[in-house]
DNA sequence: CCGTATCCGGGGTGATACTG
DNA sequence: CAGTATCACCCCGGATACGG
């Protein structure tokens, strides 16, 4: 199952991680920050609870986040980048990017919960 | 309905763009070779004529390719990037460098009928 | 607080056959 | 050669309600 698949795209395996409907999203708001399931879900409010939990597993079943329970009342979940989640930064810059460009080109405002610092940055935290 | 949508993430405009299905794939094999719709199929065995028709329409509605008709017999078609598919590389060439590290990483040969010149290469052309 | 279970509708996707 | 038409299925994804 895992080796000698017929065809490995390097690009379709890259937008098989990412490319889900929040992933890009969510690893966005992680890169920087640890953040609970509830501060996840103010930032991408889009994002049913089942969308982000599947979301969120995918994430983790591909080792691109890491999720931490805490067992105590009431319940505290943290998810945070793995040093893999954090190798995917220089494509999501590369794609917010060229994203902004097109969306300035077009007249549209970039208006997305994010801070526009995606070149011109080499330090792990963006904010905060 | 092209200005002051809600929300307009850039990461996510630009996955809008090249996240379809087969789309990405499409860009690469167009840079550098213009190709027509059966040289198209070929090199995208997995992708049904319908839906490759249905991604190659949808790319050339968001500009990023040509589509060019001959009125001869047979006919022919062929189609091409232009200069705002062209400017989607660098983003193409950041996935495939991720995605085949993170192959080989996995000890999974990366076997797709693209040529390995993500990097190193200011050419425009990459084989041929 | 952090999820999961369930239902359900729509669209993405494939298979096959056909046409200018 | 370069698609289109049609059928059908499955899974994505939303809404709601419930559980530890």
């Amino acid at each position: 199952m895992s080796c000698c698949s017929e065809y490995n795209c390097p690009v379709d395996t890259t937008l098989k991680m990412i490319g889900g409907k929040y992933k890009s999203l969510i690893l966005w708001h992680l890169i920087g920050s640890t953040l609970r399931f509830g501060e996840l879900r103010k930032l991408i409010p889009q994002a049913t609870p089942k969308m982000l939990t599947q979301q969120l597993r995918e994430l983790e079943e591909n080792n691109l986040i890491s999720r931490t329970v805490y067992p105590v009342v009431p319940p505290k979940v943290e998810y945070s980048l793995t040093d893999l989640g954090r190798s995917i930064r220089p494509i999501l810059s590369a794609m917010y990017a060229w994203g902004n460009e097109y969306l300035v080109n077009n007249g549209i405002e970039a208006n997305c919960s994010m801070t526009v610092q995606a070149s011109a940055n080499t330090n792990n935290k963006h904010s905060e």
